[in-house]
RNA sequence: GCGCCCGUAGCUCAGUAGGAUAGAGCACAGGAUUCCUAAUCCUGGGGCCGCAGGUUCGAAUCCUGCCGGGCGCACCA
């Protein structure tokens, strides 16, 4: 239970007495009223703004209606004190046995502390990563990998039903591009001399095999036959081959998506003409032709042609797009318009996207699409992903045989070595999705303060040390968290394990905040600050042996300290799930 | 030329859906190991939150206009 949401139904509560008993305007509207921590925790544990938000419709100063709303909170069992401070703010400070509580909650939850119902089992559809299967994948696709699939985790934990999907961009002229460029490796396979790779083709050397497949399946016949009778043959072949391999490469990321839609199985079901249809009946389509674009992006050829065009200007696009080439074929946009109202009718109103920065000029026209099609209940929110430098000691860094110019994920994962997959999620998200980021590899395996992963992780696996050390004096079967959750807390009094249980008792909020923000970073940055918390109180326990985490001489109190040790490496690993890392119980 | 994103300490970035005296790491200057991993911690200096207006009890956050950087700009995907 999110402990901010708990105080505000109390305040509520304390809010419609005093309408009740006349003391404030009937009617009067408190949705804006917020419980939060303060920023400064010399300010007591939560804070509301309460008072500031009636004293206008209330007539009254703020400071008037805090007096009123005061000793309500003080009434509360977990209150030990209020405080009225600044423009009206009122301050309550928590008793540590509330604190005490929560902690034994924790560990009585495990790692499922944090889950919330806030997503109430609502229907969320997230797409991501959807590179086009014509190559593997490279590490822009890395970090919409991560972001997305810490989304799904985090939104799963805010108890929303979500669905991962990868939309397959497997019709259009690239896929054409791609049969051509395997049949050309077939016969390449077959003894030809293929000579440079033509422009527009594939040239990568992942191509190869599947040329090598082709021949050694279906022979020589093909060689020199007319495109007509192999394309359909080559394109199926290369794109299941390499869709494959993509999800080799997301697997490697610990990455599976539940749903995959296939862009061509959507128009061969009619999915498109649908869209159409749709749009046409609600007065949304008409043949016209566009302005050229202002300014020197105009194109060369630039010559006007009347298309089929959608009214996305009257959904806030800044001009409406075509649905249909100029040879009256769909665009890529008709088909996606066509992937998202697919979702749509699988029940989904709410969808996000992440996509790579550079589509960055298609998200309005999509938005627009959403809501043209359907009516205004589905909404779909895009997370832009920014680029992603890879360095190596400061400088930029290239590699890469396999796909031209691009460091490919699987590159980037082998060059991290074993805790690849780990050290990639991770990083990804200590930035938010919309900033540029360096990705240094060297620092990435950094052990120091420096590396958040490593942070993170020497955090949690140092909670184990202490735990496998105290086996010395407590008996292991005690260590167990539901064990620790029995011993006397009470003997946690001093500030600075009361503020780290604070902390702990923010996790549940903190998934909440992140989850309806759609911004997984803010677990990363949550988990480093726990981290950067815990670190120092353990070396508080150099100069006082008092908070030192055991105690051979005072069982009870060993036992106490061990339950918070515990909590913090149960707050840890729940967090390291949502980022899709596992937890270390032991570094070297 | 238009649209979107970004602009916060010397550097890299957070800033909890508008809250109180704007934070962290790196770098820099000092300090802490008979003691659960010093792989860590503590202390210090450092800021016209790009600029100028506006909205209100209150703005780094919302609105408008500029300035600077990135991305994208019929029918490609």
């Amino acid at each position: 239970m999110n402990l901010f949401r708990a105080f505000q139904a109390d305040i509520a509560d304390i809010i419609e007495k005093l309408i009740a008993d006349g003391d404030l305007p009937e009617g009067i509207d408190y949705a804006k009223v917020t419980v939060e921590p303060p920023r400064d925790a010399s300010h007591g544990d939560i804070s509301t703004n309460a008072a500031m938000i009636l004293a206008k419709p209330a007539g009254k100063s703020p400071r008037d209606v805090a007096v009123m709303i005061a000793p309500g909170i003080e009434a509360l069992d977990a209150v030990e004190k209020v405080d009225i401070a600044g423009p009206g703010f009122i301050n309550a400070t928590l008793a540590d046995s509330y604190w005490h509580a929560r902690l034994a909650e924790i560990l009585k939850t495990g790692t499922d502390y944090g889950n919330s119902d806030v997503g109430a089992g609502e229907k969320i559809n997230v797409e991501y990563v959807s590179a086009n299967p014509t190559g593997p994948l490279h590490v822009a696709h890395a970090r919409g990998a991560v972001v997305g699939d810490a989304l799904v985790n985090l939104l799963r934990k805010a108890g929303f039903d979500v669905t991962s999907e990868y939309y397959i961009n497997d019709a259009g002229n690239q896929v054409d591009q791609l049969a051509r460029s395997a049949h050309l490796r077939y016969c390449e396979s077959l003894g030809d001399d293929i000579g440079e790779i033509p422009d527009g083709l594939y040239p990568g050397e992942y191509m190869i095999p599947i040329g090598r497949e082709l021949a050694d399946t279906l022979g020589d016949s093909l060689k020199d036959a007319p495109e007509s009778e192999w394309i359909d043959t080559f394109r199926n072949i290369a794109i299941e081959r390499l869709l494959e391999q993509i999800k080799e490469d997301l697997a490697a990321l610990g990455i599976a998506q539940d749903v995959y839609t296939s862009e061509r199985d959507l128009v061969a079901a009619g999915k498109v003409e649908h869209v159409q249809e749709l749009l046409e009946a609600r007065g949304l389509i008409y043949r016209g032709v566009l302005e050229p674009p202002k300014g020197k992006a105009a194109p060369e050829d630039w010559e006007p042609r009347e298309q089929t065009l959608f009214k996305a200007t009257e959904f806030g696009d800044d001009i409406d797009r075509p649905l249909k080439k100029s040879d009256g074929s769909w665009t890529y946009f008709s088909n996606d318009i066509a992937n998202h109202l697919d979702k749509f009718d699988r029940g989904f109103k709410t969808m996000i996207d992440v996509w790579g920065a550079d589509h960055g000029g298609y998200v309005k026209r999509m938005q627009a699409a959403v809501r043209a099609v359907t009516a205004d209940e589905g909404a779909l929110d895009v997370k832009l992903c920014q680029i992603v430098h890879l360095k190596k000691g400061g400088e930029p860094f290239r590699m890469s045989k396999r796909a031209g110019n691009f460091v490919t994920l699987r590159d980037l994962i082998e060059e991290l070595g074993e805790n690849g997959k780990d050290v990639v999620r991770f990083i990804m998200l200590t930035r938010k999705n919309d900033s540029q980021m360096d990705f240094d590899l060297d620092k990435a395996l950094e052990q120091s303060r420096d590396n958040p992963v490593f942070y993170v992780q020497y955090a949690h696996a140092r909670c184990h040390s202490v735990l496998r050390n105290a086996a010395e004096i407590v008996k292991a079967g005690d260590l167990k968290p539901a064990t620790l959750a029995k011993a006397e807390l009470s003997l946690l009094s001093d500030p600075s394990e009361i503020e780290i249980i604070r902390m702990l008792a923010g996790w549940p909020k903190a998934v909440e905040a992140a989850a309806e923000a759609h911004e997984p970073h803010r677990i990363a940055f949550y988990l480093n600050d726990l981290a950067a918390l815990f670190h120092g109180l353990w070396n508080k326990g150099k100069d006082n042996v008092r908070l030192r985490f055991i105690d051979e001489a005072d069982q009870g109190a060993t036992r106490a300290r061990l339950a918070l040790v515990s909590g913090v490496a149960t707050v840890i690993a729940s967090g390291l799930q949502v980022i899709g890392v596992t937890p270390l119980e032991e570094l070297r």
